[in-house]
DNA sequence: CCGAAGTAGGACTCTTTTAGTCCGACTTAC
DNA sequence: GTAAGTCGGACTAAAAGAGTCCTACTTCGG
């Protein structure tokens, strides 16, 4: 019913894959991953995908690639996975920065917006992948 | 483009809405305000109802009727603004508790996700109307 | 050098949520 | 009794989200 305020699916499952990463100490590949976690393999090879261009995974390719954490799990903070997934958020429009908003002249909420937006990215940094094992 | 993680445009027109009835001290119709803000009408009408359903408003019907505060400002908080409008809201679907997550018995991110959620959720209560003045 | 097991990635489709509109009813001050 | 309000249901349109499909390209092992 409800999404407002919601982390994404594809957020969900990106950090499910990281957490299996770091657990297995060694390179995964999508079909393993998505078939213990449960996820679709195909939305999942492309969440990996996201990943590995962001640089926190690297990928092997051609049969026993797979896979594996570039970086350590308390350094993959869940504001960089939100990033490499979805790109930029914002609470607001404003805060989004897509485009700019066409009330921002009359608008009187921005200040305060604003502040609760760095209170929740600290909150989102202050979650790592290491948290999650 | 994107709307994970975001506040819908209903929460941020009630945020206006609480701010300019706060700002005066007296009752405003929704026309006064929706002109003001340059919010939808119809739209704005329906966001009122809500409010006023939760008790931080109140109406006042006929002509020269309106909506007025019943709380003050400080006390009203961002969490229950939200709860007004959207109904219970969660980081994941676990969280907004609606119906079991299919994916409980497998899942292993509930725990710190549990976490990320308390944290969020004292962002939202840590906002009331009064910041916005 | 061929085939199986991988990743790479574009183009879709289906569903849900959000935003916004329309309309008729009820209430009350003048 | 009518104009200016709130009340509230039903509806539409657009956008985002989740997931599928299909065709490459890469590489190990026989």
């Amino acid at each position: 019913m409800l999404r407002m305020l919601r982390l994404s699916k594809r957020v969900e499952y990106g950090l499910m894959a990281l957490q299996h990463l770091a657990r297995r100490g060694e390179a995964s590949t999508v079909r393993e991953i998505s078939d213990q976690c449960d996820i679709s393999y195909d939305l999942l090879a492309k969440i990996m995908q996201d990943l590995k261009r962001d640089g926190m995974i690297d990928s092997y390719q051609g049969v026993r690639g797979g896979y594996a954490l570039l970086m350590a799990p308390n350094l993959i903070t869940l504001t960089r996975v939100v990033g490499a997934i979805e790109g930029d958020t914002g609470i607001t429009d404003c805060e989004a920065g897509t485009i700019g908003c066409e009330r921002s002249g009359t608008c009187q909420i921005q200040g305060p917006m604003h502040k609760l937006q760095e209170t929740i990215d600290r909150a989102l940094s202050s979650v790592t992948v290491a948290e999650l094992l």
